[in-house]
DNA sequence: AATGAATGAGACTTCATTCAT
DNA sequence: CATGAATGAAGTCTCATTCAT
């Protein structure tokens, strides 16, 4: 399905884990190796470079982020599936704390431009979503209708990338479900028609 | 002044002039150097170590971001000044962009404890005076009372964060103080109590 | 054996050699690599530091005159094992005459806590070895009782020392066996008791 | 007299202080100026390099040497001329405990063959005034004449030196003058003929 | 698949020394 | 006499990657 074989996969694992606990700079071949049990060079067996490896990691995350969006029910308003959205997203972070470093390593990519470009879709993978969940939810008459969509969407993502960013730097400290439902229900609050 | 002198100024001029332009991996002595037209061990008579460039960068940053927020006139309104904080902000990303590269390349500080937590009161600042101007503007009786001002500090710095990265990941290209402006405009309008 | 792979042992010889024929002060990486014919990198394969690479040093030393110490006869009288001791010291140096520098490097070593104490403790040992034996020659009656025997070993271990030290700065250009037999042999007229 | 000037002896006590506790790898030209209080290319008005400053504190320790020899009086027998020597030798090292190390620190100056050579004879010297004093103890009937003075001188010498060696790696925290002259004191007890 | 050994490039940093002022 | 600024050489060490086995 994804394409990647147990190993690969294993590599990529181990990859965001040393992302998240140490950053970036301390993702090399050298430290993968070691974490994996295995040599550097057998890592060259599964990928051809340091930056596939990059690359498969954020194909994965990109691909993850879009199941989550898939998952969203269909059946309800738009804003509760804008809920829904966010509390998976939430959830795949409680489970998953590592993948939260990752998006935020986008600096890291600047160099290659593959790497730029993915990291890039992912960021606006969020934003589009969000957006068009808002669009469909002033379709529907939920949002009120004399503001912006897209700022509306800034707000929303960039209020919640600030706060896990925040909760990932406090070492995931407390909890990020929590305070991002508030985040949430205070947009709503903010945008809501009332009935 | 800043207790800097010309050449201190001059390589962290060009430090963050490369941060912005190829991102902070390729801010190496030797890059720096090369920019400045001297050689390597030359930059250690102006600081003792690569991690004290990246501190005083860092340091003056902070000012810089702390004036921006004393410069903000008292007379005016809470969500005026708020319009006028943040206009300062755009008007300084679009005189000198570099900055904004730095304060997204936090992850690459986290080695380093003591830039670590430079970087993390840089952005912790600008929320604090976000949340500020909200409690005024609350007290003021300018905004509206039946929300977490906590969350529209998160979604205001967050929204604005957010829009600030794409600015600086499609390379400045278009104009962000306008952006900006909408984003403010539709936060106001969402907030504020009709007079 | 020793716990040392093969390569590691090569590394050690040539250092001891470098630091025999140029001084300590040559003992560089890159001095190493290209006396190994290989590359810098390659010799952080096999020791972690340069550091690591003279702690080696200094224990295989350290274990040999242990070594030497032991292969001394039980049978003899004490004062023919200290004859004994003192030749296959001699006997070592004559045959690697490069490990004799090593000894009088101790001040090279200052500076690394760990490398300070051990060629500390390798000074001590020809010492200690020197005391242990007079204490038996003096228990067996072979020498006089008067004298306080850590004089005794002070003077016979530093004139050796001494006698050592000339011999490695003339560039090995007399026969320091019959030197050193002839010291010994002044020693032990001074110190015998006539049967 | 010493051909020095103010300044330049000013410096020549800086570096054996330095020397003394930090080792000789600490004597850089930036230790040396910063302990001086000026600046690097200062120490080049005064000195035209790094090695002149060494020759120049051998040679002022070797001046030392010899004046605290001729300072020995005449009219006493050798062998407590020989006595008074080591005495006089001691009586300096406490008063200046730095100048020892210098003399261990002779590893460091292989690679400059003037600095060699004028270490060579800093220690030769040592021994020299040893076996004089012993000859003329011997032609005086003061010590037994069936031993070799080479040797003797040797092992006096050798047992200072490594008493010398040991309290400097203690951090001076013993008694050197008692426990020197109780080395002396065996070895005269060895030496002497009774009357 | 995996390993041991190696490599070229480059990282940060210190060294003794020079030169214009 | 002294300084500020700089330099070429060299230091230890890490990086991603390759290759023969």
């Amino acid at each position: 399905m994804t394409g990647l074989t147990d190993r690969q996969r294993d590599i990529i694992q181990v990859a965001i884990r040393i992302i998240s606990r140490k950053g970036i700079q301390e993702l090399t071949i050298r430290n993968l190796a070691r974490d994996l049990g295995i040599t550097e060079p057998a890592i060259y067996r599964h990928f051809q470079s340091k930056s596939d490896i990059l690359a498969a990691m954020l194909e994965y995350l990109h691909r993850d982020t879009i199941a989550i969006f898939d998952q969203v029910q269909d059946g309800e308003s738009a804003l509760d599936r804008l809920r829904d959205y966010f509390s998976r997203l939430f959830e795949r972070l409680r489970e998953n704390p590592a993948t939260a470093a990752v998006v935020f390593s986008d600096e890291a990519f600047m160099n290659d431009d593959r790497l730029a470009a993915t990291v890039r879709a992912l960021v606006e993978l969020t934003i589009d979503n969000t957006t068009n969940l808002l669009t469909l939810a002033r379709e529907n008459g939920e949002i009120r209708a004399d503001v912006d969509e897209y700022d509306l969407a800034t707000m929303l993502a960039g209020g919640v990338r600030l706060l896990v960013r925040r909760w990932h730097m406090s070492g995931n400290g407390w909890d990020l479900a929590a305070q991002g439902r508030s985040v949430i229900e205070t947009f709503v609050k903010l945008v809501e028609v009332p009935r």
